[in-house]
DNA sequence: ATCCCTTTTTGACATAGGTCAAAGGTAAAT
DNA sequence: ATTTACCTTTGACCTATGTCAAAAAGGGAT
């Protein structure tokens, strides 16, 4: 077994992209909340407008798709380190297209629309922070949108590996195959 | 035919998302540069650092991606009002996975990323520019992202048609079909 | 109008991956 | 140690889409 990163503070995760000062950080982290969230807790659900980001400093959780015929297709994990929510939910406040839930006992550090609106006004260096968070995600996006696009169900596997190196082996094996555009059985046979 | 939006000027997109004052307005638009490029011109190489962010005033472009066996497939396509460019490549100053280049003549206004860099640390209206065209375009990669992962190809023509409906009528057939993740042969079945 | 060149459509066939159903595994809970 | 519930794997068959190749349709230029 790997040796796993399994804490990520908010106060470290701001000052690992930009210097803010302790005044600030004492100022931003204060606007956040603390939640303890166990397994399998459903953060928002679709249709609903999602109140708040989430910072995860311990756990795991997914967002998914419902389809009509009752089927789950994940579109993201969020694990350490990240932020989580259902994105154009949070920042245009429009109803979520996805369910978002924990599949692990969580620390999170959840602000809301307003505070972090508060934030980025007060804070040139806040909205910097927003920039570059925004834009690794666009990154992290494009990188999944490839691996559908034009690459074979093992190559997305790999992929996989290497994008959520620590996840990939922490949830059943149905969420990846969604994740991935396949179906659990080829997923199952890809691994051999 | 339809009535189509052919212009887009860099100062109104500005003010549409923040109200920058007339001084500001002035100062940030001189950073940029206009550039009048014909037609099938080439911007950015795959593997070469990107210098350039490109506003798109008139015309229009696209990104794409050529395989190992030669075939391209187009990653985006950049119609008038929108910001073109390898976001990655440009933003982190890393080697460009896509080609990127006009598909019609064009009126581009570039900017550097020494300029937008100062730009950004001027202002922060500037910053949360930044930051609402980034959220904005990762909306839309994901709704692409969602398009190609659990529809049949029928519907990804529909969202096609609903995401770039001026740009759906003036590009070669093989160019959206391989954007869709099909193959020409395929989509032309479907238009029936 | 005709020629040339590009783009689109059509046809016949192949195949990766999906679907459905059943059998094995694994791990927590009693 | 059994039970229960949930995962994962395997098997047989099917289908949407890809591949390859050729024919048809446009659209400028002369």
């Amino acid at each position: 077994m790997l040796l796993l990163i399994t804490y990520m503070n908010l106060s470290e995760f701001l000052l690992s992209l930009i210097a803010f000062s302790p005044a600030e950080l004492l100022d931003i982290t204060s606007h956040f909340e603390k939640e303890n969230i166990s397994k399998d807790t459903m953060l928002i659900e679709q249709g609903e407008i999602s109140k708040k980001l989430y910072f995860v400093e311990k756990g795991m959780g997914r967002s998914y798709y419902l389809k009509e015929d009752g089927k789950e297709v994940t579109q993201w994990f969020f694990g350490v380190g990240k932020f989580m929510s259902s994105v154009d939910s949070f920042f245009q406040q429009s109803p979520s297209l996805y369910y978002l839930e924990t599949l692990e006992d969580s620390i999170l550090y959840s602000i809301s629309k307003e505070n972090i609106d508060i934030l980025f006004s007060k804070y040139h260096k806040m909205e910097q922070f927003g920039r570059l968070v925004s834009i690794e995600m666009l990154t992290k996006v494009v990188n999944k949108l490839n691996a559908i696009q034009f690459q074979t169900a093992r190559e997305r596997y790999d992929y996989m590996l290497a994008e959520f190196p620590n996840i990939a082996y922490r949830v059943p094996l149905g969420h990846i195959a969604s994740y991935l555009g396949m179906t659990q059985e080829t997923l199952s046979r890809i691994r051999r």
